[in-house]
DNA sequence: CCTACCGATCGGTAGG
DNA sequence: CCTACCGATCGGTAGG
């Protein structure tokens, strides 16, 4: 008798074939949607058989789910951080330019624009992305900026009788022009100069609303 | 020699069929998007045969162009009329609410946030229909706020050295929430006292930073 | 003879 | 793990 498990000696290292699967459908998701994409071309991209897409993921949807769970975890991070040290200085506009370049940098990234209009496209489908998605995202965001904007307040440093009123304002005057470029007219690339202009208003625009009285 | 155009007499009145396909085909994209969408669907849901479609289009691509135009333009007139009347009383704010609620009512309607969804969906396969989409939402709606706001800026009433960004501004505060509530987290109904309360805060909101001094 | 339309089916491909 | 193949359905078109 043989080695019944043979393939376990080989030199793919396990996890391998699970990894190549998710990274190519990742790919092919978001560049073609959920209708739009086939298990044989998923299995192609990765380089394997269709059958063995369907040992690591039960059918289609378990697999999209897989892809949009590892790609909105990926994505959640980089601001929150940040957040944290707004007003650290003595130059609170100056900390809001800087995190507000820094998160149209990360929205707008071509993958995260890509997965949200995937998110969005799906959103009838699977109404827990669009939810994950908007918690990792947006909602984070948000509320990080609630906790800080109270304490600013509070310190005399901003205008804020409602700092979740005054976060959501400040996520969007930053964020919605370019996203809703990006959604509807496809735009794809930003330079860091349209970044800088659009941080450098939306934060003159907020502060206006929001600053501590001259 | 009897009438050679019997048809034309028949109790079927012309371009009646094309209504009846045009009115399904809207539906069933707008639900369920354009892979997702079947001829036979269609012609099912309008009662007629799949020859039949094909005879007023010529395949699915074209068909989904006259659904999303003819969308497209349906939606787009309400508010251009009332940008033009801010103002024109002596309670700016009041009538920036009344315009801001009539806007929400418009762009949060089921089947306007149905077809912001479908075009971008389709925005990579499509991108002449988000371009009309913007153009006739937010592009029409920002450009004549900003003309509007030239002429109150000019008599005093605001404070805005660039109309245009301050149309933008304020499009966005008014919107930019409950888009993006809709299209990630699915919500599909605004009930009118949530309209009223994002519509006081996004005019409050505004008129601090564009306001006239006090 | 033309149109509008039907029932049935074409060649390919989907998820499984 | 691959080839082959299923029931069904896809967009589009045949004959009558």
């Amino acid at each position: 008798m043989v080695d019944e498990h043979a393939s376990v000696a080989s030199s793919e290292p396990p996890g391998r074939k699970q990894a190549a699967i998710l990274e190519a459908a990742t790919r092919v998701f978001l560049d073609n949607g959920f209708r739009g994409t086939s298990m044989d071309v998923v299995a192609r991209a990765a380089g394997v058989a269709k059958q063995t897409v369907y040992q690591y993921f039960a059918d289609k949807e378990r697999l999209f789910a897989a892809v949009v769970g590892g790609a909105v975890n990926v994505v959640a991070d980089p601001v929150s951080a940040e957040i944290g040290r707004l007003g650290t200085g003595d130059d609170l506009a100056a900390d809001l330019r800087e995190l507000a370049v820094r998160q149209l940098g990360a929205v707008l990234a071509p993958r995260v624009l890509a997965l949200r209009r995937l998110v969005i496209a799906e959103a009838g489908r699977f109404p827990e992305h669009g939810q994950a998605f908007f918690a990792q995202g947006p909602g984070r965001t948000i509320d990080g900026l609630a906790a800080r904007f109270a304490e600013l307040a509070r310190d005399g440093r901003l205008r804020a009788d409602d700092p979740a009123a005054a976060a959501a304002d400040f996520n969007w005057l930053v964020m919605a022009a370019p996203i809703n470029e990006a959604m509807l007219l496809g735009r794809a690339t930003f330079p860091a100069a349209d970044l800088a202009r659009i941080a450098d208003h939306a934060v003159a625009t907020f502060l206006r609303a929001y600053g501590p009285p001259a």
